[in-house]
RNA sequence: GGCGGCGUGGCCAAGCGGCUAAGGCGAAGGUCUGCAAAACCUUUAUUCGCCGGUUCGAAUCCGGCCGCCGCCUCCA
């Protein structure tokens, strides 16, 4: 099966074609840096993270876009709130963004675009919405795009437009400005509430709305038509609905030609919300003493479409089973020389192709995580059998590294070494007390000794090879 | 009201017309060990919410029912 993905649009799981052969733009909604982001918010960029990894693996010259938003409400309001200006909190939760990512081995986009840095586009974006007749200003001073006026509005969401609830949860009341309560503002006119955040612009004094920044930043850096537009599910409508209007209508061109959209995240089963206190943001689960390539697994391992429930157990399971791809890794070193055994380049190359497969397959990480698991028991097997050597090895760190760039998972990421410290150095001499011991069948003291690091939390593992040892993570 | 999704072993989670229903966690047994721990191996769903239907064949398609959930104006 060659790479297939569902696109949201068409509603179906489709093969993969691209603009240019070889090449794929992507681009990503990503946070506004108004506050720390929360784990769902992780799981959305963690998707884009892989979907961009597979890409990659796959042979494709990737380039990739997320936006930051970094002027609306709640920007605003933040800023307000702790009386400093809209830049003094948007700087400070952009670096938080960016060390979260690095944390959980969310490789970098190529561009971090912000809608303040791009008001002049937004600008042309909005009179060239007006000149078409698209979109217009009203009373309020404020410019709205014009639902009526795009005829294949709702063609993303499935949404036809008389059959959008009107007044269920806004007032209209609010909107009596606009022609018709669905237009949406292109440009919020300034009002008192934006205190000092404001352009001077050829559309009015006011600041951009939310959807804009989109188009005209994807546009700005991928073209006009581009290849995957990605984001969580909830902004399928309207948002993403808005930002097709705007483009098609303002630019021209497809605009997206692929809509891959996350599903959302429970947590212990419950929608996770603020006032049900299981709001978390990465931060908070970090202090709880998970590790970040704990959270990366949980937050990968279900299906991108499927709606994920993130709970404390799967934290402690993902603990384990990342325990059993280290452990494996870790095993290598003790294989002895000697050529391939056949039924290991077998294991191996089915690996190779299940894993490929299932990615292949709209990202079945679960999937392809299984057959990773297969080639580990696998392998484990033919080593227990005595029959793993180094000849294989070549093979097996080449698939292994694949694996890894893909998932960014199988490899330990975001954990200071143990090694190489004063305390270890203490450790490994009682380690060596303690073998001395044995071999003198001082079973007390060495018993004494164990107990004494385990204690403190140190973790004896004896083997054929000798012990090893590690601190137990809690 | 409109549009859409989900219900698979103790927990998590793939599979979406046909080989014995992946895999992880957990649990049980075994190997190893001075005893342990760790590690590794093995075992762990005649069955896929319920009832009908289509089919040579259904967890997978269709219909009904039950239960859960999302979106419908700024939330990944």
């Amino acid at each position: 099966m060659s790479l297939h993905f569902f696109d949201s649009r068409r509603r179906k799981k489709l093969p993969f074609t691209t603009i240019q052969p070889g090449r794929v733009s992507i681009y990503n909604c990503g946070p506004t840096i108004y506050d720390f982001a929360h784990i769902g918010n992780f799981r959305a960029f963690i998707f884009t993270d892989i979907l961009r990894r597979w890409l990659e693996v796959s042979g494709y010259n990737v380039t990739q876009v997320m936006n930051l938003t970094d002027v609306d409400d709640k920007t605003i309001k933040r800023s307000q709130r702790e009386e400093v200006s809209l830049t003094e909190v948007t700087q400070r939760f952009r670096t938080a963004f960016f060390e979260d990512i690095d944390c959980l081995n969310i490789k970098r986009a190529h561009e971090y675009p912000e809608a303040t840095t791009h008001i002049d586009e937004m600008v042309k974006l909005v009179e060239s919405l007006i000149k078409e007749g698209n979109a217009y200003k009203a009373e309020d001073g404020s410019v709205y795009f014009s639902v009526s006026s795009y005829a294949n509005y709702g063609e993303l969401s499935g949404k036809h437009l008389e059959d959008l609830r009107i007044g269920d949860r806004v007032s209209s009341d609010e909107y009596e400005s606009k022609d018709d309560v669905r237009d949406f503002a292109l440009w919020k006119a300034w009002d008192e509430a934006d205190g000092d955040v404001f352009w001077e612009t050829s559309i009015g004094k006011g600041r951009p709305g939310w959807h804009l920044e989109c188009s005209a930043m994807s546009t700005k850096y991928l073209g006009k038509d581009f290849d995957i537009h990605t984001g969580g599910v909830d902004l399928i409508f309207p948002h993403h609905e808005n930002e097709i209007a705007q483009a098609k209508c303002g630019i021209g061109g497809d605009f997206a030609h692929w809509w891959l959209h996350n599903e959302h995240l429970s947590i212990e089963g419950r929608k996770m919300s603020k006032s049900l206190n299981n709001y978390y943001t990465l931060r908070d689960i970090l202090e709880m003493g998970y590790k970040p390539r704990e959270i990366r697994y949980v937050l990968s391992s279900t299906h991108y479409r499927s709606k994920l429930n993130f709970t404390f157990d799967g934290l402690a399971a993902a603990r384990s089973a990342i325990e059993r791809i280290d452990e494996f890794h870790e095993s290598w070193d003790q294989y002895p020389d000697g050529d391939a055994a056949p039924e290991a380049t077998e294991a191996i190359d089915r690996a190779r192709t299940a894993f490929n497969a299932a990615m292949d397959d709209d990202l079945n990480v679960s999937g392809a995580l299984s057959h990773v698991f297969t080639l580990i028991r696998e392998i484990n097997a033919i080593h227990h059998q005595g029959k793993a050597t180094k000849g294989f090895l070549p093979e097996l760190k080449e698939l292994w590294e694949r694996f890894d760039h893909a998932l960014g998972i199988l490899k330990p990421f975001g954990e200071a070494s143990s090694a190489d410290d004063e305390d270890s150095q203490r450790i490994e001499t009682l380690i060596e007390d303690r073998l001395e011991a044995r071999n003198s069948k001082d079973w007390a003291r060495a018993d004494e000794i164990r107990d004494l690091l385990a204690d403190e939390g140190v973790e004896l593992k004896d083997g054929p090879e000798g012990t090893r040892w590690k601190r137990r993570q809690d």
